[in-house]
DNA sequence: TTAATTGATATCAATATAGTATCAGTTCTA
DNA sequence: TAGAACTGATACTATATTGATATCAATTAA
């Protein structure tokens, strides 16, 4: 069972950079570079993101990617929502002779309170958050090439 | 995101009919019939279940299937597991540049533990609690033929 | 002996995920 | 004003996962 597909994953690797270098414009080619992250892949899943409002680019030389609202106010819910679609159980799970009445049906109360749990804890989780964690984690001694390692 | 499957949810079914009628052996046939499951699909599932230690058959006429483990012991996070695999958040999240780290990357930290809140409460969710909470909503005036209904 | 049943396994179809290719249009810069 | 560096748009291919079917041998009750 896979939480984040490739799609979510490259979308927050590449609004986590996108909200670390404000103010300027950064190409897809450059994020594609630096994240390892098939270009033209990546070019569909940004372009999706300017389609929701996340990011804004810019054409022509020069041109990329810039984030259009606050980091903290983009929860990875939100990526999860629209690059893997909302977080559903099943159509319906117990149905014919089992459930009759859906409408009082407990078993669908029980599994929808499990959604809305997952949904609160990635709801916790803005781009915002992961940025100041990244930049805790490493030190903030980070320019822009930092190679090395374990 | 979906987050049951058929066979998991299939595989639910089939079980909280084998916990209802404890003591016979239920045919893999009825099973679809009333639960509407593919036939061929749901015996799958069934040989499946068995390798898994939570039911048994008698082959034959008159043979079936029959729970092998008490229904409040197989928690449906268990089901999810063998027939979707462990909840898996991506391989690793920030590779590369950006997680130099892994061994203490808080983000990684961040995602298992909705993985572990996940877990949890579908291991509240046990085949036995299902059961009863199905008892209660149809008010257990159910024989085996009931159908009408909204 | 035969019908009802599971065991085992091979195959297929449908859908979702991941990745590639192409061309037109825009903008900076020389 | 040409051309390189870009994005916009869209069509396409490949791979993996999920869902479903088919077949035949072995077992058992009647
Ligand atoms: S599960 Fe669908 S209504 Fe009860
Ligand atoms: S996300 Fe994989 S190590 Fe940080």
């Amino acid at each position: 069972m896979k939480v984040l597909t490739k799609k979510t994953d490259y979308a927050i690797r590449a609004l986590l950079m996108l909200g670390s270098k404000r103010g300027v414009y950064v190409s897809a080619k450059s994020i594609s570079t630096e994240q390892d992250i098939p270009y033209q892949f990546l070019r569909g899943l940004l372009q999706e993101m300017i389609r929701h409002d996340l990011i804004v680019s810019k054409e022509g030389a020069q041109g990329g990617f810039m984030m259009k609202k606050e980091p903290d106010e983009i929860p990875i819910a939100q990526l999860i929502e629209v690059f893997q679609g909302k977080v559903q159980v099943s159509e319906c799970m117990f149905r014919k002779q089992i459930c009759a009445n859906r409408a009082r049906c407990v078993l669908r109360h029980e599994i929808m309170r499990i959604e809305q749990v997952v949904n609160r804890e990635f709801d916790k989780i803005t781009i915002g958050k992961l940025i100041r964690d990244l930049d805790a984690v490493n030190g903030m001694t980070h320019g822009s090439g930092e190679k090395g390692g374990s």
